[in-house]
Order: structure tokens, then C-alpha cells, then sequence
RNA sequence: GCGGUUGUGGCGAAGUGGUUAACGCACCGGAUUGUGAUUCCGGCAUUCGUGGGUUCAAUUCCCAUCAACCGCCCCA
């Protein structure tokens, strides 16, 4: 019996792998144009970073986690998301004494969280993301955000919306924790098991529960934006300001939740907005993170970023019917007959590739007509045709495929011929 | 971790408790010798996810297992 692939892994295969290779150089394109730079960090980090990182209470960290002992007994985990990577590797590589700050990094690479797959959601993906180190400047959230929805926009993705919402600084979350506590504590039994654990873990969650969303209490629950203090205000007022100068589009959450622990102030997700693909609609979430560097045990750094799915921007783009194709057809084919005229084909296609020129050949034994119909299928635009005829004068049929022209040429000038043709003469 | 649906050749897709498992697409070969369309002819699953059981007999019945798809939880 064959092999089967890992469970919620995939190959992605030629016709497909071109369009990875388009949206991967249109997010570098932009990262570019925001002078965010790349870092690529291992596929696998130490355990603890992720227990720390990401936070003992989510999800990821509880069940999620690709946990393996190497052979020298260490704890090691493949990476579930990218934040906590660059966050090791900033104060690891001590880059908080760069001069140029914040630092503003992208990565692109899979990820791996252990769960049940389905639509949207694999247990090896691919994410694209974004950290600025260094600055809490409430410019640097719009811009981070401004980035993330450009990607989108330019690939023409429709129907992309940013949802926004302010967590508070630890002093605002604390308070509103406590008021979210007391308003659900004395009902709390009319609500789900899990609603009843994240009472006390984390009420927060409770807000964001599917099973108890038309509770009462959740729409009468407290905002957090009325627990925000001044400062916290400040902030959040001056991200919105930046996006309408912009002109980007938002709409405020309060209920938005990231399932992160380690967000404060600003959180965002981008969702596309109309069904389509499934229950899920989230293309990417961010937020800022400024607990995050000391957790790791670097110096006091505020930092935020964002991470986007590219199976899920594939997806979308899938959906809304936006083609990425970018199919290279042959330039060139070279069908050959009999054993003298093959034996000339390989120095002869050398020398093409050599001159830039996409070409091919048959290597299966195929007859003349099989080799044409292998040349049209494959879209090539020139046959280079060898045979006794030519090959006793060393000369190769040019065959024009789309006119019918053919042309006898030397075999030494057959590649300077063929490029001149492909160029229109 | 839980629930639903599904698993037949490269792809799509019929089918039955019992001699040679339809069909379509694709592919390969041929229709006079070296040329891509169409047409015509021919070829193409000792095997029905895997393992076990029931039976004289299973691809069809039962059990288990694996996988895929979809959903819940949660997220990207």
C-alpha cells in the first residue's frame, strides 16, 4: 500500500503552486513598500516559548500543540504561530538595540497546530505575517493594519472587512474583568460548560461563545469599552483617527475576542464578508502586544502585528472567482525521429535554455504525431523538428504553431532563430 | 475531543450476495511510410480505502480501522 499523506496536510501541486508564488510576491511587494523586512525563524522552537509566548490558557497551548522530545530529551514544539518566534529571536538577536526602531519584520511559512481539519483550517498551514517592535505609537497599529488590508485590496479580493475593538491596557482589562465576572457569576449556571470554566479563566471568552450568543446577558454584558481609561481611550481614538485619514474602512467590535492571551489595547481581524466558503470567514487577526517582549525576558518593548492565512486568502480568492493563473507555456519543443536525430537534441535544447527560451522534449519513445500532440498540449509556440532529412544536411524544421509556417534552418542557428521568432521575428 | 456524510481505474461516475465490475473524460496504439483539429477502430481496474467476520460465494451484509469532506469547540 502507497503512502498516505499526513493527516490535514496537502501537496500542493504544479497549476496550484504557481498562485502560492504569486500572492507570497505580491504580500513581499507591499511588505517592500512599507520597509518591513523578512526574518525566518526555525520550524520549531522550545516548548516553553509557546507555553509562555502564546499562554497556558488558549487553546493552542492546551490541545493544540505539535509536542515532540528530540533525541537528547528536550522539549520541542512546531511552531503553532509566528509572534512569539520573532519576539525570542528580537531579544535573543538583542535587536532592541538597533538603531533604526520599531523593528519592522514579515515572515511567511507554515505553521502547526494539532486538530480536527476541515475547510479553512489544516494542521500544517501556511501564514504570512507582521511584527513592529519598538514603538507604541498608535501610527504604527494603522499602518500594520493599512498593510494587511492592502494585500487584499490589491489582489482584488472584494467584500474585505476590518473589525476593530480595544482590549485596554492591563489596568482597563482588569476592571472590566471584574465587572464581566459579576454580571455573569450569579447566572452563570444558565450557560454552557465551557462558558462555566472561562467564568474564571477567562471571561472575556464568554462573549465570544457560539452556543450562548443570544443569552440576554451576553448582549447587556459590559463593554470594555466602557472600562477603557483615559489613556487607553486616547490610544484607540487616535488608530481610528489614522484609518479614516486613510480612508480605510472599519467597523468597531466590542465583543471582538482574539483567542491570543497575550493582546492588550488594540485587536483586529479582517473578515470577508458574505458566505461562501464555509463557517469560516476570518482571513487574519492582530493586535498589539505589549507585555509580550518581557514575558520572553527581554527589556519592557511594545510591539503589534498581524498573521493571515494564505490557505484562506486562496480560498476567498476562489470563491469570488479572482484567477490567479499564471501557467508558463513552452516556448519551444523539439520532436525528434530515430536515434541519430535524438542524439542532437540534447546540446540543441542546452543551447536554448541558454538563450532564455522555455523548451522541451519528448524522452518516452513517442512517434512524430504523439510528439506534436504533446507540443500543442503543453502550449509550445515553436517546434524545432529533427529528422533524417534535416539531419543529413545538420539543418532542423521550424515549425510555427499557431501559423503553420515552417522554415528549414541550420542546426547552429536554430536557437538564435527560435528566439528571434518567439520575439516576432 | 465530539457529531454528520463519504471511500469503485489518472479524473468523474454507475453497479450487483454468485461465471469476463457499465459509461464519460483523459491517456496510449492504429486508419500506408515524419507533423498538432475532427471522425472511426482498438487498448486501458485479476479489482472495488485497509483488516477481520458472516456465507458454498462479498465490491456488494456485519464489525473494526484509516482517510477525506462538512460542522461543533477554537482559530489563521
Amino acid at each position: 500500500m502507497a503512502f498516505q499523506i499526513p493527516r490535514g496536510t496537502q501537496d500542493i501541486l504544479p497549476g496550484e503552486a504557481e498562485k502560492w508564488q504569486l500572492i507570497e510576491a505580491k504580500a513581499r511587494d507591499i511588505c517592500r513598500r512599507y520597509n518591513y523586512k523578512e526574518i525566518r525563524t526555525p520550524i520549531f522552537e522550545q516548548t516553553e516559548l509557546f507555553a509562555r509566548g502564546v499562554g497556558d490558557t488558549t487553546d493552542i497551548v492546551q490541545k493544540e500543540m505539535y509536542e515532540f522530545k528530540d533525541r537528547g530529551g528536550r522539549s520541542l514544539t512546531l511552531r503553532p504561530e509566528g509572534t512569539a518566534p520573532v519576539v525570542r529571536s528580537y531579544v535573543a538577536e538583542k535587536m532592541h538595540g538597533w538603531v533604526e526602531q520599531p523593528v519592522k519584520l514579515y515572515y511567511t511559512g507554515p505553521m502547526f497546530r494539532y486538530e480536527r481539519p476541515q475547510s479553512g483550517r489544516m494542521r500544517q498551514f501556511v501564514q504570512f505575517g507582521v511584527e513592529a517592535l519598538g514603538s507604541a505609537d498608535p501610527a504604527v497599529d494603522a499602518e500594520v493594519m493599512a498593510l494587511a488590508m492592502d494585500i487584499y485590496k490589491e489582489l482584488g479580493l472584494k467584500q474585505v472587512c476590518l473589525v476593530i475593538n480595544s482590549l485596554g491596557d492591563t489596568a482597563s482589562r482588569n476592571a472590566h474583568r471584574e465587572a464581566l465576572t459579576a454580571h455573569f457569576s450569579p447566572r452563570i449556571d444558565e450557560f454552557c460548560e465551557d462558558c462555566q470554566t472561562r467564568l474564571h479563566k477567562n471571561p472575556l471568552r464568554i462573549l465570544d461563545c457560539k452556543k450562548d450568543r443570544d443569552h440576554e446577558l451576553i448582549s447587556t454584558a459590559p463593554s470594555i469599552l466602557d472600562y477603557l481609561n483615559d489613556e487607553s481611550v486616547a490610544y484607540f481614538d487616535e488608530v481610528k483617527r489614522y484609518l479614516d485619514d486613510m480612508a480605510i474602512d472599519y467597523t468597531v467590535d466590542s465583543s471582538l475576542v482574539r483567542g491570543l492571551d497575550y493582546y492588550n489595547n488594540t485587536a483586529f481581524e479582517i473578515m470577508l464578508e458574505g458566505e461562501g466558503f464555509g463557517a469560516i470567514t476570518t482571513l487574519a487577526g492582530g493586535g498589539r502586544y505589549n507585555g509580550l517582549v518581557e514575558d520572553i525576558g527581554g527589556p519592557e518593548t511594545p510591539g503589534i502585528g498581524f498573521a493571515m492565512s494564505f490557505e484562506r486568502l486562496l480560498m476567498a480568492l476562489d470563491v469570488q472567482g479572482i484567477q490567479l493563473s499564471d501557467e508558463a507555456p513552452l516556448d519551444a519543443y523539439i520532436t525528434a525521429i530515430g536515434d541519430e536525430a535524438k542524439a542532437v537534441v540534447p546540446k540543441l535544447l542546452h543551447e536554448l535554455r541558454a538563450s532564455g527560451v522555455a523548451a522541451d522534449t519528448d524522452y518516452t519513445g513517442k512517434k512524430m504525431k504523439a510528439q506534436m500532440k504533446a507540443a500543442n498540449r503543453q502550449g509550445a509556440k515553436i517546434v524545432l523538428l529533427i529528422g533524417d532529412e534535416e539531419l543529413k544536411d545538420n539543418q532542423v524544421t521550424l515549425k510555427d504553431m499557431k501559423t503553420g509556417d515552417q522554415q528549414l534552418v541550420s542546426l547552429d542557428q536554430a536557437p538564435a532563430k527560435t528566439s528571434a521568432w518567439l520575439k516576432g521575428e
